[in-house]
DNA sequence: GTCTATAGCTTGATAGAC
DNA sequence: GTCTATCAAGCTATAGAC
């Protein structure tokens, strides 16, 4: 909190003035990007429909509406989506609270994902496009953690600060996830 | 540092006294499990490989190596491999030290697990092979940290802490992401 | 709205008796 | 090796002056 003021230059009672407890003040910090990311994702899938109107997206294509905005933003400025979708990496991962916070904020953009997915492979079993959305979503918020693991286990030969690179081979890893449980729909 | 003394049924003091300060007890936790994993997936490597002789194991048969001793030991006592594997998500997303952390006491292991996927994959490409082991990791870590949140966007279909499922669902999941890199070898 | 001041607690670590 | 006792520092939250 005494970090937070003095970035901000103001002082620390302010904070409990404006915004209530501490995690009031953190349920303001997730929700203001999140509805921005929110935003930028409910548009690109938009746009993907109508590029495959009168068709429906591919996987690919839906994987790549769901995934480009966080890539796009966190170029953007200097730090503060970076942090962000690293803050957001560890809620996805608290077992206390995070799965709530995600519920909360994410889950309803989620879902209309979850529906293009569902007309992108329709023999698809709901339990496993539920689990694999799961496994998009851990593979998902590591990539933005940019943690440096990888720099060291490739021998430099990879960087986790490389999101680029990272999002060009995510998307076809996870696509490729979803297809192995809906290989009718593989195409 | 009092929770962990009280529930030892220890003096507080006598942490300091043991383990030094409260960074190296906390090393001391990750490394005690971790060496009891690691055992256990080189045993499970080994095992696939001879069952494999004279070829080599496939992508599946290696991720189920991986994957496997982690699910083994969540069930088997009450809480505490279940507690150590949700820890272990949230240091696997840490941005500031948690990359270090996996690096000191889970890479040497997996470089012998990517030897192995080496072989299944001899025509993947070395950088894409690495990408796809940190998908693998992000997938795989936050599958054990059962942080509720698909309970809820599945509607109670699925349960995060239905682990023996979760499973089921991983391995193909990142065996067809991995495969998905390396078509040549996709057999 | 913004500040000062402070209450009330919790934290990690250690000195020193036994 | 184990305890008691305590330190110095940190924390969130709020009351009350302006």
């Amino acid at each position: 909190m005494r970090d937070i003021a003095s970035e901000a230059e103001v002082d620390v009672a302010l904070i409990n003035y404006h915004f209530g407890k501490k995690m009031e003040l953190f349920d303001a910090v997730i929700m203001r990007r999140a509805e921005v990311l929110n935003e930028d994702r409910v548009r690109a899938l938009e746009e993907c429909r109508q590029k495959a109107a009168p068709g429906t997206p591919s996987v690919d294509e839906i994987i790549d509406a769901f995934t480009y905005p966080m890539l796009n933003r966190s170029t953007e400025d200097g730090e503060h989506w970076h942090n962000y979708l690293a803050l957001i990496a560890q809620i996805n991962n608290n077992p206390e609270w995070g799965g709530e916070i995600m519920n909360h904020f994410f889950d309803p953009l989620v879902h209309k994902f979850l529906d293009a997915l569902r007309e992108a492979l329709p023999d698809c079993k709901e339990e496993d496009l539920m689990w694999c959305y799961h496994f998009l979503s851990g593979a998902l918020t590591l990539t933005f953690a940019d943690t440096k693991r990888i720099d060291k286990l490739s021998n430099g030969k990879c960087k986790s600060s490389d999101f680029e690179t990272a999002y060009k081979k995510m998307v076809p890893f996870i696509s490729g996830g979803f297809k192995a449980f809906c290989r009718k729909n593989s195409a």
